[in-house]
DNA sequence: CGGCCAATTGATTAAACTCAATCTGCGTGG
DNA sequence: CCACGCAGATTGAGTTTAATCAATTGGCCG
């Protein structure tokens, strides 16, 4: 056994001792003893999907809440022509289906990009921990008031920047939300999507993604190898894309 | 006085009495009289924009949550090289900013597209409210989970779909936001927004927008006056478009 | 070795952008 | 009452960006 899950939990010594959410809230509070076994108690019940799964489905109807505990995932739409706009990437740490209470049937799909281990979250845990847990109901709030900026950013990616400019955009994007759970090394990050993937977030054609991408790499904007990719130079980076970093940044109490 | 809002809440006889807000919930589940009254009680304190106001400023802090009583505005982001993209309509019956106790700063800016009515909520009413009234805080968290699939949907529209079928794509999303708050007549729908405006929505210039908009007219979808917009042809426009309205459905208890 | 998935490249076409005017309706001041 | 100015809409011409169609390559696994 020794799960995914433990392994992530368990894998870094001092500064992150707690699950991806915890540290990711960690960052904005002091979470007290009380809160964080609450957190732990939640995030019980793991279950572990191959790479490719879809989990949830646009039009049916939600059943649970999840937390990533490990893996990537892609949150999306199919048209009904067969393409495909990936709306954004679910990282360890990040809340799915928190709105399953309200929300009579999935608006979006979820589908797994690597093996993937998830906690269930039961319908009636999340208003409980609303009810009780004032602290990491602020937290999981911020979590959503977060996603919807992403998804905010994603729109303004899409619709206002050139195509190597959405690429810069994107990666700057992934680098912080990964340096905040701690899985960046330096300006390195590892990325496990195809770049068909990424076509499909960017609202580009596979051919000119990879051009473009080709082009960045020649100029020595980033270094890609199999795994992932090292962002050389923050400040251009930051510069092309007009990246707002601002929009990342922790929760107040 | 005679507010535009008092107007707004009572220009409707047998089938909307309340404010657009409760309009927008009552779709959805009987609202008691009791929640009635806790609703317009919390949208006591109005206050009054004119056109062309910006009112919530990105990377400003947050200081209150609004409601919409009547008129139409914006939000959005400016990229630092000047350009903008809006990220969606708000209309009345919509909140705005109900994230405030759990963000920082503004992550977006809205301004007003005409004059706009708004009802002030303060923070601490936000926390009272999901803590005594489950039903309003289910529907508030609804209009939320809701924004997010809009905004969702904004990036299929912009990232997977060509000039004319965003535009018929948003066209149809309005059209279905309006007709819930009762302000639609038939396929007519009164618009506020100007050429730029829906170009910087779309993720166009304004010259190719003109062009496919006119089009669109030509071709007869759609029937275009100086105040709004006719749908000629429902069932084209929604083939086109791949617009999928089971992304605004109502909720459940 | 064969097959498959992902990445890459070439050639052509199509969509959208940019720059630059012009037009139109409307309100305002003379 | 009319000239002027302005915002918003429209049109023309030329250029750029990105999409499409079609192969080909490279690595990995059975």
């Amino acid at each position: 056994m020794a799960s995914e899950a433990i392994k992530q939990i368990k894998h870094r010594g001092q500064n992150a001792p707690f699950t991806p959410l915890a540290r990711k809230l960690s960052a904005s509070t002091q979470l007290s003893e009380n809160e964080v076994g609450y957190l732990e108690a939640l995030q019980g019940k793991t279950s572990e999907f191959p790479k490719g799964t879809q989990f949830i489905h646009d039009g049916e109807p939600l059943k649970q809440a999840y937390i990533v505990q490990s893996g990537w995932a892609i949150r999306y739409t199919l048209l009904s022509s067969g393409r495909r706009q990936i709306w954004g990437y679910i990282l360890p740490g990040d809340a799915i289906g928190f709105h399953v209470n309200f929300q009579r049937s999935a608006s979006f799909s979820v589908s797994t990009l690597t093996h993937v281990v998830l906690s269930q979250v039961d319908p009636d845990q999340i208003l409980q921990l609303y009810r009780d847990q004032p602290v990491l109901a602020a937290g999981l709030s911020w979590c959503a008031a977060r996603e919807y900026t992403l998804l905010g950013d994603q729109s303004a990616r899409i619709g206002r920047l050139s195509a190597a400019d959405r690429l810069a955009h994107l990666f700057l994007e992934l680098w912080h939300r990964l340096e905040l759970i701690g899985e960046t090394e330096g300006a390195w990050l590892e990325l496990p999507m195809t770049q068909a993937d990424l076509a499909d977030t960017l609202g580009l054609s596979l051919v000119h993604l990879n051009r473009e991408l080709g082009k960045m790499r020649k100029r020595g904007l980033v270094t890609i190898t199999k795994t992932g990719i090292r962002l050389n130079h923050f400040d251009q980076l930051m510069e092309m894309s007009e990246f707002n970093p601002g929009h990342l940044e922790g929760f107040r109490l």
